[in-house]
DNA sequence: TCTCAGCGGAACGCAACCGTTCCAACGGAT
DNA sequence: ATCCGTTGGAACGGTTGCGTTCCGCTGAGA
């Protein structure tokens, strides 16, 4: 049982001879389909069967990638793109709180994204191993964070004693809550005025 | 097929002559297993064949309850008891969000009513009624959070113009967000500097 | 052009759960 | 003491998914 994805390169290991290899397009489509069909019946309720099917593939060319669902989920996201805008320049704290915000609600605007993202919250208490495949993604969110705090030292807005780990939470928890939890929309005035709130609340956090 | 227990009184209907009745403790044994069951596997995984045999009791004395698993959920949440400690009066709006914040974090303290809540909240998605259900207790705590900015106000302490949607949000989502989707402690200082730095955000709101 | 692994598709045995039905036994109301 | 619906338990047929295996075909590397 060789399993390239789960432990190696994907579809260009081991040609002995001239032969085949693994079918970029196959394992494409099934990788739509399993985030397709997460989104749809969410994680406990996925079959592999289901993805293969809806992928217009066989199951032979799905459990020939991956050795079961757990190896696949934490393999396909430990390969999701972190689209990161680099470093922000804004001038304030405030305008970057809004960016910054901003870039949050892109994300959970996409309802695909959206439900597997708070499916997988709820899932890694139960599998562990889809904690471990997304902590580079939340290191990412952490470390944009981090920085902004840092500018905002350095520009004097806040005080070096700040708690970066609440203000971490104070951020990002409020727009999940209401567009990921609550299902509301948002709109940039609600974006606005939560960017200048949090801004007087960090800024309070003088210890 | 009657279904006493969703839309009726639960166990004392229709006794025509000197006759049997449901038994009580076997309801309450099924409704313990079920939320057992929930926290331990979630909604999706939630077999109803498995709650019956934990409770030590026969599938038909669960069906003869409830027709399904979503009527079951359905009617169990809507018997879930919300004990609200009635209004506080406490000096300050600091002190009112202390003392929401502790009973919040109360609530989630408890692992099984945390995935329970977690996965109610994702579940809620594919299956409205469940919405509906816990609709009463979503309104309990919107209400305290209304009470806790009415006397606010009343003490000049916050703009009458403040957005109670937007204060609900932030006075709920940090500690949410800590504890329920990362799985974090959170100790009584956290909590007292969660409840300063939430007031001087509100405070903040002056449109 | 040849070769061979990956391909779609179908089927396998196994397991779990659904919702229903039957039974003998129990237990509370009269 | 009698009655009658509830009880635990077992079994039903049907559905779904798992992970494996086999087939004949296809398509890319040599």
């Amino acid at each position: 049982m060789e399993h390239q994805r789960s432990d190696g390169n994907p579809k260009t290991a081991r040609v002995p001879s001239g032969a085949a290899v693994m079918r970029a397009e196959v394992t494409t489509a099934l990788t739509r389909s399993f985030f397709e069909e997460w989104a749809r019946t969410g994680y406990a309720g996925l079959s592999l069967e289901r993805v293969a099917r809806t992928a217009g593939v066989g199951k032979a060319a799905l459990y020939r990638r991956w050795p079961d669902k757990e190896s696949m989920a934490s393999d396909l996201l430990s390969h999701v793109g972190l689209t990161m805008t680099d470093v922000e320049q804004h001038g304030s704290l405030e305008a970057d709180l809004y960016a910054v915000l901003v870039a949050i609600r892109r994300v959970l605007r996409h309802p695909k994204v959206r439900r597997i993202l708070t499916d997988l919250h709820v899932e890694i208490e139960r599998t562990p191993a889809l904690g471990t495949a997304i902590r580079p993604l939340q290191r990412a969110r952490r470390e944009r964070i981090n920085g902004l705090i840092d500018r905002a030292i350095k520009r004097r807005e806040l005080s070096p004693m700040v708690d970066r780990e609440m203000a971490a939470d104070l951020i990002a928890a409020p727009l999940y809550w209401r567009m990921a939890v609550l299902g509301g929309r948002c709109d940039s005035a609600y974006i606005e005025r939560l960017a200048r709130i949090t801004g007087a609340a960090l800024r309070a956090d003088t210890v």
